[in-house]
DNA sequence: AAATCGGGGTA
DNA sequence: TACCCAGATTT
């Protein structure tokens, strides 16, 4: 779609007319904007931590985390200096977690390079890290009334919809298409309120499946809603599905009610979040070791003889491979008894990953003989709090909680 | 331009 | 399932 395409477009919006689809969509705003907790005042700092909170996630889920965010991080000066393990609890559950590590730095920006406040220009907000082209234009328009769109899915889903713009939204170059239309149609005098409106008629009326078009205060704008084509709008191509990764996790007690903890790699997914030891296997072992503990563990429900599995006995429901196999991937846990139990299995989808576990608990008897590596601990269930816990781990957790294994009281 | 980075809500 | 959500950064 080519600049002479959309000035086509909107050659047919005479500036009566875009004056009047501004007054129309501001009085709309005014009496049915949402009461969020970020909307109580024009504080940069509250409206920045919500726009990040809101990054690739829903307003019922932000708004529990934001209060006890302010709480926690009263000013942009108290986030500077916040240890990690602190940011990471605070977002724990929200994903994403390169947001608040992001957050922290240019807190730390601030106050070296702004006098501790949040800059007033597009250009400096942009230089901020975590800070895109959306939230740069959000806290922008919200926190200084400057007129800069704020391009995200709802304005791309509304704006394909009014314009019946071809541009496919998974493009990162089609952001300058929603940009320039947004520009020509957004009212200078009051372009939080636009920026706002937007977000709230994408969120409860021009929604992607099902929009209420009969209650939306756009639809004698709207290209789309005169030619019913709204669901064809907006365009967009498909994701490739997640990769399946398959894993063997070690719950490792000792005779304290300790478990084994590990700390995650500095970098990548999930950076330093504690998880019980993760070991990745393929998806051949991971079947085969599933089959087999089943199969056990149902011979052993006849017998009801076997307390404990131990390293030695594995190799009886095993096979061999996968007994030797399973001894090497336990190599240095050769003191460990493992359990007999039924098999326990978590599975959690992240947006590019499916991961399946293979919950494989297990019994220290002398403690002493276990030597723990670097980035590792010993917890018991009761300090499990003071770790930030990713959602596959809270997942293991609960699983053995129900299963009996783990007890979360002394 | 494509891949990476979480997790929940919805139909 | 598959798609969406107040996206940014890295490769």
């Amino acid at each position: 779609m080519t600049k002479e395409d959309l000035s086509g477009i909107l050659a047919q919006w005479s500036p009566e007319k875009i004056q009047k689809f501004q007054t129309d969509f501001l009085n709309w705003y005014e009496k049915e904007r949402r009461d969020l907790p970020w909307r109580e005042n024009q504080d940069p700092y509250r409206i920045w931590v919500s726009e990040i909170m809101l990054q690739q996630t829903q307003v019922v889920t932000v708004i529990p985390y934001f209060y006890r965010f302010m709480e926690w991080f009263e000013t942009i000066a108290d986030l500077a200096e916040a240890p990690e393990d602190k940011l990471l609890k605070a977002w724990e559950g929200l994903g994403y977690y390169s947001r608040v590590r992001n957050m922290q730095v240019a807190a730390q920006q601030m106050m070296t390079d702004f006098d501790g406040q949040m800059p007033q220009t597009v250009e400096e907000i942009s230089s901020l890290k975590g800070i895109g082209p959306y939230t740069a234009g959000a806290i922008a328009s919200i926190a200084f009334d400057l007129p800069e769109p704020a391009i995200d899915g709802n304005v791309m889903r509304v704006f394909s919809r009014l314009f019946e713009l071809e541009a496919d939204i998974a493009k990162p170059s089609s952001r300058k298409v929603f940009d320039y239309v947004v520009r020509q149609v957004m009212p200078h005098h009051d372009p939080s309120s636009f920026n706002q409106g937007i977000m709230d008629l994408g969120s409860g009326i021009c929604t992607p499946n099902s929009p209420n078009c009969y209650e939306c205060p756009l639809q004698e704008y709207c290209q789309s809603f005169a030619k019913g084509t709204m669901l064809n709008y907006p365009v967009k191509s498909k994701k490739v599905k997640s990769r399946p990764v398959y894993y063997l996790a070690q719950v490792i007690k000792n005779s304290k009610n300790e478990y084994l903890l590990t700390q995650r790699s500095s970098e990548g997914l999930l950076a330093n979040m504690w998880t019980f030891p993760l070991v990745e296997i393929s998806k051949e072992e991971y079947q085969n070791l599933k089959t087999d503990w089943q199969s056990f563990v149902a011979a052993d429900n006849q017998q009801q003889s076997l307390e404990q599995l131990t390293l030695d006995n594995v190799a009886e429901p095993f096979s061999e491979y996968e007994a030797s196999y399973l001894k090497q991937q336990t190599g240095r846990y050769a003191k460990v008894v493992w359990q007999k139990q039924p098999l326990a299995e978590v599975t959690h989808i992240f947006s590019h990953l499916k991961w399946h576990i293979l919950v494989i608990p297990g019994f220290l008897n002398e403690d002493t003989e276990f030597v723990k590596e670097s980035r590792e601990t010993f917890a018991a269930p009761k300090t499990f709090n003071k770790y930030p816990f990713p959602k596959p781990q809270q997942k293991i957790v609960t699983t053995l909680e129900n299963s009996g294994y783990l007890i979360a009281e002394e």
